[in-house]
RNA sequence: GGGCCAGUAGUUCAGGGGUAGAAUGCUCCCUUGGCAUGGGAGAGGUCAGGGGUUCGAGUCCCCUCUGGUCCA
């Protein structure tokens, strides 16, 4: 390293980890075995806030020939593998073909990138140091004649400390280390002043694992610095949170009352500062040896510390949630969105047990106000992400509603741990909540550990047909050239497993951004049926005989498939802008799908759709149809077109490198999208929404049809409505009212069957013939069902407690049998269950049920005569024994 | 993305193969100058939907829908 000679560093090896490190002065350990130095006395000249520190860099950067570009969103919808962006080198990665592709909008360059993190969620607040959303300041760029490595990159972070922090160079100190990332590696090394890491330097040189990688042939220039460290750096506070959330720190105090002591806090945090609470650990436990540690009481920690780390909390988690939402994620039971869920939750919890009057979006907005320089877009959606909080906190308070009256039922029962492992993974009812509700319980260490357990079943590895077309050259796309060709003839280069079939060029639309594929002929005697993109070359499958490699062959693609799909793909835009300006601005597109016989657009939505949303939908997107707006396509470098349209364009999820299609509908919808379009949108005809679905909680799914697909669509639903008024003898308009008409009546006629079924038990007491002591009564009439039968025997025996009751009804074949024992006749030994079980024995059925009421059945008998006969000689053995 | 739990009267829930239940709210009657209260009577159910097993299914099995919850 260039800097190390010219500066005289030297290498050591820390006495305590054995690490590598690099310093100008005498040191024994290596910064991170070293511990802090820097509270209350800091090494730097001046103290910075957050929007300082950053514009400081900034032009520092900018200075050495950086550019400086904006933050992306903190949701990574490039990348499929990750909800949030979590290091500022994911803004810059394509995951193509399985392979990670570099793609820099500018070289070299820095960025304040927001990321998200929530793996250390425990340690918000506690540790003085740790965040779920934090500004990594990254500096990028190519190893090329444009850009720079090792030596220089060393030099500018170098620089940076020494001259916009005027650190002492002996105070800054490199660690050795290797960085693995996703697919790429390379040698790091992490920069320390006074025991704070305040960056680090990856130089990402090899493709794959330590084991097997080739080096690249561009290796990439990795830098991340977290800028609220540089912040605290130049402060020297007992936490990082204090002078990173600045103001906003200051009102919540205020607001809050609490009134931290500036002494005790720079003992307890700077031994807290070295606390990393994980899984294994309790929380709790660990923080009380901590202030045993320090002399302190319980008291005092829970009266001084605990509302200053829930005030560090609720300053993290609302702008974790402010970041998030205003990119366009919304909380939710799955997903990403579920991380979000258990902040807001976890901040809502804090506000209740400190009793703080206090909303999240109050402090959304003293985070907006605070850093409307860096990020503008904060205070913008502030307002708009209102709506959304809304729903989520009435969400809390009947979760919390519903746990708390859980916790009450459960008093007085003794629970198992299995009990409460359940209790928490089905319902929400952790153990802490148990025990604040008084119950007696005893939580495992392990607790959580066996619940994660339960989660641990191995997922399936998704199949894909593997092919090798590395000899091949990328497919010429046709139908990217001219739509309207569906006649082309190509040369045949390969053909995998007899039906896999690589063209030179083809018009058939591979399967790609939720569009289905085209289909047609290839040939005479071949079918493709379906077409899919590996890496750039387009396999066809084909049904029929396979064409030679080497020749020509003529090919059709099916045009009416392919006319249709495009409808519906323009519909989805179409429907995407209308969903968006009907229900607000966090409505992205989740997903989507075009098919030649309907097509479903997934939105991110926080409640289900009402009736009205949807007809305002549809007929806004019918507006646009109507309005004839000519479907643009501009063919733009990705810099450029994020640049114009923001990240917006990212509807579809994952995007190519390089230059992206973007589909434009006038001032209505912008999307990049690789799919085929209508030329203008009145070629979509009609637009009509046929279904919606709740896919998860968040997302909504809304299916539709376009063209000649919602004509009939519309048509079978008329026919329904002519032949269902047919049926129901009126006119269609006439058809609902009637329906609900009969649906009343036949309620009514329910209701009426059974009173009138035991009017008529209560009246037939006096037919019953003399047996011995009790009497017996037999009736089987076809108005009878099984149920009037019941009401009728109960009615009878209700009457004439000495009477036997049996009916019996018929119906496909089978036939019940229900009998009743009136009260006194169950006491001279009458059995109603072993009756009605006797007589279907006899009917190759069997029966049961109780002395008083017993039921049966079997197949119907030759007649009901037969079944009568039965059950009387069933009396008379029972009067008998007895 | 995956797992688990649940859907029964307006509401909160019990019932786990044999006549659909409780509490509360509602209506009416009695008690009262009026209210609170107390007593009595009554109305209120496609047991989420569909299929299966069974003589018989809220109940057991499968699918769908709806909601809740946890994990990565």
């Amino acid at each position: 390293m260039r800097l190390f000679e010219e500066e005289g560093f030297s290498r050591l090896s820390c006495g305590r980890c054995g690490s590598s490190f690099w310093t100008l002065a005498e040191r024994k350990l290596c910064p991170g075995c070293e511990g802090y130095s820097f509270i209350s006395d800091p090494p730097t000249r001046k103290k910075l806030g957050y929007t300082e520190a950053w514009k400081e860099v900034e032009a520092f950067f900018a200075s050495e020939g950086h550019a400086s570009i904006k933050r992306y969103p903190v949701v990574a919808r490039w990348r499929p593998d990750l909800y949030f962006t979590v290091a500022s080198i994911i803004d810059f990665q394509r995951v193509e073909g399985g392979k990670v592709i570099f793609d820099f909008p500018a070289n070299p360059l820095i960025v304040p990138q927001m990321c998200l993190r929530f793996n250390d969620i425990e340690n918000v607040g506690v540790t003085g140091r740790h965040y779920t959303s934090f500004c990594m300041v990254g500096q990028h760029a190519w190893h090329d004649q444009n850009g720079y490595w090792k030596d220089r990159t060393i030099d500018l972070d170098f620089g940076m400390l020494t001259k916009v922090f005027g650190v002492k160079k002996e105070e800054v100190t490199f660690v050795e280390d290797v960085w693995l990332g996703y697919g790429a590696f390379g040698y790091s090394l992490e920069y320390y002043v006074r025991g704070l890491e305040l960056g680090n330097a990856v130089f990402t040189e090899f493709e794959g694992t330590p084991e097997d990688h080739r080096t690249m042939a561009r290796p990439v220039v990795d830098m991340g610095a977290g800028l609220e460290r540089l912040v605290w750096l130049t402060h020297g506070t007992p936490t990082s949170y204090e002078p990173v959330f600045g103001p906003v720190y200051d009102r919540l105090l205020k607001a809050t009352g609490v009134r931290p002591d500036a002494s005790v806090l720079a003992r307890y945090f700077g031994l807290a500062g070295t606390l990393d609470i994980d899984e294994s650990q309790d929380a709790e436990q660990v923080k009380h040896d901590l202030s045993g540690r320090l002399g302190l009481s319980k008291e005092f920690v829970s009266e001084q510390i605990a509302p200053l780390e829930a005030i560090f909390s609720v300053l993290d988690h609302s702008l974790t949630l402010l970041f998030a939402m205003t990119d366009g994620a919304l909380p939710s039971n799955v997903g990403g969105g579920y991380n979000l869920r258990v902040v807001y939750r976890r901040v809502r919890g804090l506000l209740n047990r400190f009793g703080w009057n206090l909303s999240v979006p109050e402090v959304m907005e003293l985070h907006a106000e605070h850093l409307r320089e860096m990020y503008p877009e904060l205070r913008e959606s502030v307002g708009q992400i209102r709506e959304v909080l809304e729903v989520e906190g009435k969400r809390y308070q009947a979760s919390s509603a519903r746990a708390s009256a859980m916790v009450r039922e459960l008093r007085n029962r003794k629970l198992t741990v299995e009990d409460m492992i359940r209790l928490y993974d089905s319902e929400g009812i952790t153990p802490e909540l148990l025990k604040e509700g008084g119950l007696p319980v005893e939580v495992p260490r392990d607790f959580y550990g066996r619940v994660t357990e339960l989660h641990m079943e191995q997922r399936q590895a998704e199949e894909k047909p593997r092919f090798d077309v590395s000899g091949l050259p990328d497919t010429e796309l046709l139908y990217y050239e001219d739509q309207d060709m569906f006649d082309f003839k190509a040369a045949v280069l390969a053909v995998f497993g007899g039906e896999w079939v690589a063209l030179d060029r083809t018009a058939f639309y591979a399967r790609g951004g939720g569009q289905e594929p085209d289909r047609g002929t290839m040939g005479k005697e071949a079918r493709v049926v379906e077409a899919i993109k590996y890496g750039g070359v387009v396999l066809h499958k084909i049904e029929g005989t396979p064409p030679k490699v080497g020749s020509a062959v003529e090919c059709r693609v099916d045009r009416d498939r392919r006319e249709t799909i495009m409808r519906h793909h323009t519909a989805t835009h179409i429907i995407n802008g209308a969903a968006r300006r009907t229900l607000g601005p966090w409505v992205w597109q989740h997903s989507a799908f075009k098919d030649v016989d309907g097509a479903r657009l997934d939105i991110t939505h926080h409640s289900r759709l009402t009736p009205d949303q949807l007809t305002g939908i549809e007929q806004l997107a019918n507006e646009v149809v109507r309005q004839n707006i000519p479907v643009e396509l501009h063919l733009l470098p990705r810099m450029e077109a994020e640049k114009t349209y923001g990240f917006r364009l990212y509807q579809g999820g994952v995007v190519p490198a390089g230059t992206l299609r973007v589909r434009k509908i006038g001032e209505f919808d912008v999307e990049a999208c690789g799919g085929t379009h209508c030329v203008r949108t009145g070629d979509v005809g009609l637009i009509k929404i046929t279904k919606t679905e709740r896919l998860q909680d968040g997302v909504e799914r809304i299916e539709f049809l376009a063209g000649r697909p919602a004509l009939d669509h519309v048509e079978t639903q008329e026919d329904r409505i002519n032949r269902l008024s047919a049926g129901l003898a009126t006119q269609p308009e006439n058809v609902v009212k009637v329906a609900e008409g009969f649906r009343d009546s036949l309620e009514q006629t329910r209701k009426m069957y059974k009173g009138i079924s035991r009017r008529l038990g209560e009246g037939l007491g006096g037919g019953a013939e003399r047996v011995g002591k009790v009497r017996f009564l037999f009736l089987s009439q076809d108005y009878l069902d099984d149920q009037a039968q019941i009401a009728v025997g109960d009615a009878v025996v209700q009457a004439n407690p000495d009477v036997v009751y049996a009916g019996v009804s018929t119906s496909n074949g089978r036939c019940r049998i229900v009998v009743f024992a009136g009260r006194e006749a169950v006491a001279l030994g009458m059995n109603a269950a072993e009756l009605a079980r006797q007589a279907s024995k006899a009917l190759g059925g069997s029966g049961g049920g109780r002395p008083e009421m017993g039921q049966g059945g079997g197949q119907a008998p030759r007649s009901v005569e037969e079944v009568e006969r039965l059950v009387k000689k069933g009396v008379e053995d029972a009067l008998r024994t007895k």
